[in-house]
DNA sequence: GCAAAAGTGTTAGGGGTACACCCATGG
DNA sequence: CCATGGGTGTACCCCTAACACTTTTGC
């Protein structure tokens, strides 16, 4: 391991984001169509290079509130993986540092200065992506897919307070099966931290129906037991 | 997301390897001494940059069979996470690609060019490391015991070949519990893939004792049920 | 009243835990 | 014959899946 400074090649480091949302009983991802070569025309994952002083994590938060204008504390941000074949971009040498985020109710997109156009699109994705994107993407389903069962990150896609119905669309367009309502009350509820009860009783849901209770994240990291998938 | 290749910063791109063995019942993770300044004379984990037509995988891959003198079929290699901020090496901006490695039986580590000094270290391990290696060590232990739990990742650390008791000593060094051999026994085989039964019957562990069955790695990659920690 | 959504109850089965117990071997 | 480690049996408990049922609202 050879400290030198001119013993290293130079890299560029970038990240790219996988962000997700869900509306209207449907997964979405944020896209951005790219207007320059290569694979201009393409729709692709937003991202960017690091700044000097900034970390990934930091330039992640950044590009993420760039491209959505959600504030960085209002959704969940976390490390997928790193990807650094070498002929991923065909011009240099990009190392990219890949995040996965999720965001509850998300305005419109912004299209920055190179992005051509900016869009949420449904889950899952029609065409190909640019780069090895579509990897980065399939990565990033499957992260949070697995997230859901032991972690209470389905908050996150919901807003600061929701009803229980909410919570299980959630857990139901993700994995993309159907599960039963009883039983996912009943385990919910009995995971401690995993949500809190808030006062209030206003409809959430469709139009008829009984008003559900609400509640709030409870603040749990890790779910004990886990909520499986079937 | 500008591809101006003007635009962007120059970093060096390194990965550093967090390899774990299981050893006369103990957990022993490679470290090496480091000969040169910064942090010389420290303990810090084995590592390297990246060289100009190889990917990160492909350079962890290179290192621990540098290091170690172990083949890279012969064990398990993954990515662990990046870590990229900004101070965590005093001369340069270096990112760096954190892998956990596991290998079943090593030979004596060889010390490089650029270490004083290359040893297998009692888990935990006494002192703190050099730069913010003390947090990757962490993180790659709460991986590997997380991934004991529902993958078949701890037959990496045992021989092509082995019994039942070493597969459960396994589990118990490295979760640091002791757990029911009857029960252990029962949820391994009853757990599609993860092991599978070979012919003859040698003693493999103490001297005394009844002759223990012999198994190899099942090919399974994840395991249902899993094996959950106490 | 009827449809839709929320909430409660009940039961059967599987898997985990905590043991007791038997088998094979070396000294 | 005894200590040591491998292997089997079993009873209990909790969790879960599956499904029936009641409650509250809008139309």
């Amino acid at each position: 391991m050879s400290y030198d400074k001119h013993a290293f090649e130079p890299f560029a480091v970038a990240v790219d984001l996988a962000v997700f949302t869900v509306r209207d009983g449907a997964l979405r991802v944020l896209l951005i169509r790219r207007g320059e070569e290569p694979h201009a025309g393409r729709w692709a994952l937003p991202g960017g290079f690091l700044r000097p002083a900034e970390s990934a994590e930091d330039a992640a938060a950044r590009e993420l509130a760039e491209k959505t204008g959600v504030p960085p504390e209002g959704c969940h941000l976390e490390q997928l993986r790193t990807y650094s074949a070498p002929g991923r971009d065909p011009r240099m040498r990009v190392v990219s540092v890949a995040y996965t985020a999720l965001v509850p109710d998300p305005p419109e997109p912004r299209a920055g200065t190179d992005a051509a156009e900016a869009r949420w699109v449904d889950w899952p994705v029609g065409e190909s992506l640019a780069f090895d994107h579509d990897a980065i993407l399939a990565d990033a389903h499957e992260r949070v897919g697995a997230k859901l069962e032991y972690t209470g990150l389905a908050t996150a896609f919901c807003p600061p307070v929701f009803t229980l119905g909410e919570l299980q669309a959630v857990y139901e367009t993700v994995w993309g099966t159907a599960l039963d309502r009883p039983n996912f009350r009943r385990k919910v509820l009995a995971t401690p931290g995993f949500v809190a009860a808030v006062g209030g009783e206003p409809r959430r849901t469709g139009g008829r129906g009984k008003p559900a209770a609400l509640y709030r994240a409870g603040g749990a990291v890790a779910l004990h037991p886990p909520l499986l998938r079937p």
